[in-house]
DNA sequence: GTACAGGCAGTAT
DNA sequence: ATACTGCCTGTA
């Protein structure tokens, strides 16, 4: 059995804010490089194996061979991956609703970055957000005759000023960026370590950086840091949890509603429960969820 | 004008 | 441990 792959869906699943679609061809920001796909077809609906790029393109500049095995996670045995999740029936349902849709692998540095950028916004705002940092401190790079930024090196925001970040409309969030650049410079935040440690402990690291929360630690942690048990919980999935999960926490007295902000003890307990129940790939089973909540709710982002 | 969306930090209880 | 509030920008 050969599992699909679909790179365009993969890119649209909400986590993945800067790609940008020009005609048959997807550019995206990864980090210090612009990586592009091109399709030789107009439908969505149409995906590629594992194996052989049928019709589909990778470039990037400055150029990387086979960087789509590292971004689109080819190097995870997904048919385990998806075989173990299908016991899951709302899971399963996905999976066979998208067929193709990968968790994607972010860049580290930029990933923290957008995230911190993610609190309290919605995912618009947040590419608006990380367009404008990228195009103030980034650099400009011309790919295929088209202007592009790479995205703002940690020395280059640990260098701006507040007012600097504050111009480029990312509000309160200047000061969370300054201190973050801060960390890493300072090397109280080391990304290679984090990778290595596990899952608790290097969440323990992300949560003593000011502006990182439980749910943006998550995130971070899933997309850039080899979590794949980390399993982030916003409002689209607490709607999730609360409309198809509700069983799962009725005992031991852990029942909670949607409609209440969930505090950070709350936030532990629902963590823990779901983490339980899909086990040490529950970061996929989030990104299908995610994905169909955001498609029935009509979300285009 | 007014309501609402959205995660975190800080303070009071 | 929980409740409440302020923080920003934008859209409906």
């Amino acid at each position: 059995m050969t599992i699909p792959f679909n790179p365009e869906i993969s890119i649209n699943s909400g986590q993945m804010f800067l790609w940008e679609q020009i005609g048959n061809s997807w550019y995206g920001t990864y980090g210090d490089h612009i990586i592009k796909f091109s399709t030789s077809w107009t439908s969505k609906s149409s995906c590629i194996n594992n194996n052989k790029n049928n019709g589909i393109q990778f470039y990037s500049y400055p150029e990387v061979k086979g960087w789509e095995r590292k971004v689109f996670r080819l190097d995870d045995d997904i048919e385990k991956i998806l075989s173990t999740l299908s016991n899951d029936t709302l899971v399963s349902k996905t999976i066979r609703k998208y067929p193709g849709l990968r968790l994607m692998r972010q860049e580290p540095y930029q990933c923290i970055f957008s995230f911190v950028c993610a609190s309290n916004t919605n995912i618009l705002m947040i590419r608006k957000m990380l367009k404008n940092l990228s195009k103030k401190f980034g650099c400009k790079v011309i790919f295929d005759g088209k202007e592009f930024y790479t995205f703002p090196s940690v020395n280059s925001l640990n260098k701006a000023t507040i007012n600097e970040l504050h111009s480029c409309g990312v509000g309160y969030r200047a000061k969370a960026i300054k201190a973050l650049a801060n960390h890493i410079i300072s090397g109280n935040l080391d990304v290679d370590y984090l990778v290595r440690i596990r899952y608790h402990d290097a969440k323990e690291e992300l949560l003593k950086v000011y502006g990182i929360g439980n749910k943006i630690a998550d995130c971070i942690l899933l997309f850039s840091l080899e979590k794949l048990d980390a399993f982030p919980i916003d409002v689209w999935i607490l709607r999730a949890l609360s409309r198809y999960y509700n069983w799962l926490f009725n005992e031991n007295e852990n029942k909670f509603k949607m409609t209440e902000r969930i505090t950070i003890n709350q936030y532990k307990v629902l963590s823990a429960t779901i983490r339980n129940y899909f086990g040490k790939y529950s970061g996929y089973a989030q990104q299908y969820i995610f994905y169909y909540m955001r498609e029935i709710a009509g979300k285009k982002w």
